[in-house]
DNA sequence: GCCCGATATTTGTTATAACAAATTACAAAC
DNA sequence: GTTTGTAATTTGTTATAACAAATATCGGGC
């Protein structure tokens, strides 16, 4: 580590920029963000057990860092208690489903509003995804069009370059991740134009209203087929 | 399963509602707890140290506990890890800081909306916060004045019944604790109307759109005793 | 006075062990 | 076959120890 370590002192010497990126990232961040990414891909079923050992043997690292990144997850609503104290895959309840929905209609198009200072190749790339994801309704490879939609809603929230936005969205997301593979369940919607083409095409023009606008609609016409898989909301 | 521990067997039992309560809070929750309160009421300093080992002394716990408390809140962005890995209490930068208020102007924008459905006995409830708020500013106590502040801003968010919601608004008021206590540092403003005295009437009129819009006001026009005291954005 | 370098301490991280409570497994009794 | 009671296991929680890296302390040289 001759270089790079970012608490170095400063010696006279000059360095290049690219010797930069050595990250030392601890166990219990490793297994965070593995866990993390598996729940946003929806590849943790809802009620699945996260048990303590069997995870950290699983992991090859021991019970502390394990529980760190369990309960941080918990934390982020991500992963839940149940009465025992185990961790679990929770269950969205309509509610919550109805109010992330909410949510995301107010942040998701802020983010969007504010998108529309963005530099032309990142709307590029943008529509880039939508066009995947049509490609992947045509081919029904609808497990990687649930991936795509994703990473088509984060990185339209990343354009507007509101950080802290952009962190609540994606708790948003992960949340719902262990539901988001039924996403196409009620089939693939055929409204003309898209909802992502409307939001693509208000970006181009600046058009902060419309932008908005159709992330909203995105959001409360989409979706319909999660609702199969929530649970009754108590007392509701 | 009767009335009693959710995890107890059906016993033939009846057992009183009131054998309930037992709660067990474990250590690290507790700590966490106390310090959430210690940074939301501004009693925790900007770019204070919080050490591992000092700090479970204070806590009389162990490390272990300690550690999940200190890190949770960092999961939360309450406090911060500097270059060495230590936890630290973080200062707000300005971007950050307008970030915030424009995700609080959504999101305690749609709660006061929301809240037009509230009892009238609660909307009092948050009448009578308003009032004590007044009379801080009348007999000079702006510490009271602050807190009392927080806490109308955060009830008026649990009236629209969004418990997601509700969570994002407090940590972004977790957040903006450590510099929180300057809030009046450019004096008391003395606008009139009041927007927490819209915000309660359009709440009784049933007048969402005013309520909303007296959130924005309140949010775009307070606070300028804060910019003092956050660092400047980085290449902002 | 200021700077340098070796030692001692403290730091965050991880592993392991001890503990109580809960769950499971299993065998005996009906 | 079902139930019941006891033992064995597994669970989450907390404490403690070991480790390396970073920091602080302190003395000697200039």
């Amino acid at each position: 580590m001759s270089s790079a370590s970012a608490s170095e002192p400063q010696t006279g010497e000059i360095m290049p920029d690219w010797v930069r990126p050595i990250v030392k990232e601890s166990l219990s961040e490793r297994a965070y963000r593995e866990l993390r990414v598996a729940l946003m891909r929806g590849q943790l079923r809802p009620d699945t057990r996260l048990r303590l050992r069997p995870m950290s043997a699983r992991f090859g690292i021991s019970a502390t860092p394990m529980r760190e990144a369990l309960l941080r997850l918990v934390s982020e609503k991500a992963l839940a208690l149940d009465a025992r104290g185990s961790v679990v895959v929770p269950r969205l309840a309509l509610d919550q489903l109805l109010e992330i929905r909410a949510i995301r209609t107010d942040l998701e198009g802020r983010a969007a509003a504010a998108a529309i200072a963005s530099p032309a190749g990142e709307i590029d790339a943008l529509e880039a995804i939508h066009v995947q994801i049509s490609q992947c309704h045509a081919s029904r490879d609808f497990a990687q069009a649930v991936n795509l939609n994703t990473e088509f809603h984060l990185s339209l929230c990343r354009l507007g370059r509101m950080p802290i936005l952009y962190e609540i969205v994606e708790l948003l997301w992960v949340r719902c991740g262990p539901i988001l593979s039924h996403l196409y369940d009620d089939g693939v919607p055929d409204w003309e134009p898209h909802p992502h083409r409307r939001i693509i095409d208000a970006l181009r023009r600046g058009d902060s209203d419309t932008a908005r606008d159709a992330v909203r609609e995105d959001i409360e016409r989409g979706g319909s087929g999660l609702f199969a898989h929530v649970r009754p909301s108590p007392a509701g």
